[in-house]
DNA sequence: GTCTATATTGCGATAGAC
DNA sequence: GTCTATCGCAATATAGAC
């Protein structure tokens, strides 16, 4: 067992990482993936099967922190549904700051799926949607949201209102100034301003933060 | 002057639209492009002086509402930062649908700008951004938005909960009923959540809608 | 495990006949 | 304006030496 073994899988996920999110799967070669990474053209189909094997790798591991938060947070039952989207809000915060080019990979998927990504990609925000919207429809039930709240388009909303500051983040800050700490401050007025917009007035105004 | 000139140069244009859309500029090619408009394979060199040419001719027709929304946003001053921003909504709901492609050319140049389409997008969302931001200035020094509201990312908020749901609609639809006339539908709902989460409730209460 | 060399396929562009 | 034929290039994958 040679330590090159480990070494040349670990450094061709590595760069295979940024090559994907960057340019998108189509747009990568083999050849420039090895050069970039100092091995051989073959060590791809070597370690990995091929190309598509190493994408597949990729997005995997892509995906894990979105996995996890999901089992957290169905292993958890915070007291209210307010605290349950706010718990989101501060997941989508720390998944996009663990994974910067999540967000390229997702979008990438959405734009045309391939045939491993595709049904990751559905089914991680598939489960996502589900939460969300499961929470909104509890809130309905207490009275906390305004009457006639349709929570199916409320939930693309959230997702939306949270999503897009990091998916349009490098084009966001060449136009409009972020400034310092901007996505934690971002998802907290955000979130705040999502929570303003649904919470029923006359039964709760919220005040925190 | 013969009639399959211009036939053949907006079967091109037509063709190119839906396949760029959907596979990308670098996963379609000029073979595929001419095989399904029925022309030889030299039909888009001869119009377009090539792929590029061609990819550039499609950017910029899918640009074009967007580019006379803003002028007839511009030319028009209508009373209130609040009527603007509703003006800014109804444009956004117009404008994917009078070109449901275009937030797939978006994304795909925010993902990885091309030498063309690169400067269009960022041209013309700079100028979307300006005015939200404007807008909401407007509105800050007129008292009624929330204090300490960041006009900034209030304007990445307001672009995000309106577009993310044209963006990620055919994965959406999958997963949560969207229903009939579901983008006007949306388009309202979201604009009045927004509404209600940047207005200083103490100054202005908006029930309209 | 890593290398070279090669097989095979497909690409965009264009010259030149019609 | 449309066609065929072809050039030059880059892609993935793999066989076989080390």
């Amino acid at each position: 067992m040679k330590m090159e073994d480990k070494d040349s899988r670990a450094k061709l996920l590595a760069i295979a990482t940024d090559l994907f999110a960057c340019k998108g799967f189509a747009a990568v070669s083999v050849r420039e993936l090895t050069q970039q990474a100092k091995l051989n053209v073959s060590a791809v189909s070597y370690h990995f099967g091929g190309k598509e094997g190493l994408y597949q790798a990729v997005l995997e591991e892509q995906f894990r922190p979105i996995r996890e938060s999901m089992e957290t947070m169905q292993a958890q039952t915070p007291s209210t549904p307010i605290a349950k989207l706010e718990m989101y809000a501060n997941r989508v915060t720390y998944i996009h700051g663990q994974r910067p080019y999540l967000s390229r990979f997702i979008m990438r998927e959405l734009l045309k799926p391939t045939a491993y990504g595709g049904p990751i990609v559905e089914r991680h925000l598939g489960e996502v949607y589900q939460f969300v919207m499961e929470t909104l429809r509890e809130g309905m039930e207490q009275g906390l949201f305004r009457q006639g709240l349709d929570v199916a388009h409320a939930a693309v909303s959230m997702a939306g209102i949270l999503n897009f500051y990091f998916i349009t983040k490098p084009l966001a800050e060449k136009m409009v100034p972020l400034g310092e700490d901007s996505d934690a401050k971002y998802a907290m007025q955000a979130f705040q301003l999502y929570l303003y917009g649904i919470v029923d007035s006359k039964t709760k105004g919220n005040e925190n933060g």
